[in-house]
DNA sequence: CTCCAGATATGACACAGTGGACGATCTGCG
DNA sequence: CGCAGATCGTCCACTGTGTCATATCTGGAG
């Protein structure tokens, strides 16, 4: 029941169903969630430690190279059945493409627009992945609820893109034109 | 050209149309840039006081109470004037729900539909602001494409709420089951 | 008018999350 | 064999979040 910060709790999560090392426990998150919840190499390293620590979980042996599994506890389990029913939080959404058009008085609507242009590949190569996943018969029904997630997100913002260059086209004209 | 973070290239950003105190530029990036760019009180003063310090603004007399409004340099507009014309990045989403129901096998249908039930009134109340804001009158059309993506995603999250019961329901039927 | 509750305004600090650099170890293959 | 590249862990600086503290001003109750 000691909080857990939602990646340690992830970690747990994985660790759940076995024992991983630190690099396995990087590549299971960015996979499974990394979509909607990223979480890098350094940070799985120290919230490894600090799970140690609290006797969450303990070193399993040894693998190859320099490789250590962990191994979840009792302590651990209970800890993130604490953390997995509790009401979680609001999403956040970080997109440094709104905030440059937010001031894209500063910009005009035509450098947006290539802004904008060069994000679509991205979107693209999500929304196709994730209509793949939605066929995978290795998901069970929780994980395809995520990939519907992801599916209506992409198409969201694909949509928004088709129709920015009518919004932005009773922008000022073009160029870089200070208000005021 | 210095490099600046997005946080301090948007308080730039506002400080480019007049002077502006800590406070004040808290309040204005909750409002116009806070949905999907979250700055709180702490890091606007940290960024106020490395860009002082860099010359990018100078402190501009004093307000009422402890205010110490700011005034954007010469410096500042050029930082700024390069971050904005640069490409932004993709754009990052952390949401907790999702989270929890990649997990869902610990957890059950019915516990994880609460919870995106519980936050269904929050995500409709952000569409109807959206929706009012799209006949707003005072925003130019660049916040008018901000709010058009609100809108989008918006009703992307409902949608996809509307869609959960049909695809959490050939779950396991119920209840915190360990798989494996 | 006085006083104090509450709003305004800033700051300090610990923790969470990101990104890049570094170095060591193993594996495959020319 | 030997070395290029993948694997694995560590470190560090910086960005972002959340909470607590504190000082100042404002508006009403008395």
């Amino acid at each position: 029941m000691t909080d857990l910060n939602p990646t340690a709790a992830a970690l747990l999560g994985f660790l759940a169903g076995g024992e991983l090392s630190g690099y396995e426990l990087t590549k299971a998150a960015d996979e499974i969630i990394g979509d909607f919840w990223h979480v890098t190499r350094s940070q799985v390293y120290r919230e490894l430690a600090s799970l140690s620590e609290r006797g969450m979980i303990v070193p399993a042996g040894t693998g190859p190279r320099a490789r250590q599994p962990y191994r979840i506890t009792e302590a651990g389990r209970e800890a993130f059945a604490g953390w997995v029913a509790r009401q979680p939080q609001l999403e956040q959404i970080r997109y440094p493409l709104l905030l440059t058009m937010a001031f894209g008085t500063w910009l005009g609507a035509d450098r947006l627009l290539e802004f904008a242009a060069a994000h679509r590949p991205a979107h693209e190569e999500r929304l196709a992945r994730y209509q793949s996943l939605r066929e995978d018969r290795g998901l069970d029904s929780y994980q395809k609820a995520t990939v519907a997630f992801g599916i209506r997100y992409e198409e969201a913002v694909l949509g928004w893109m088709g129709e920015l260059p009518a919004i932005l086209a009773d922008a000022a004209p073009d160029g870089p034109a200070a208000p005021d």
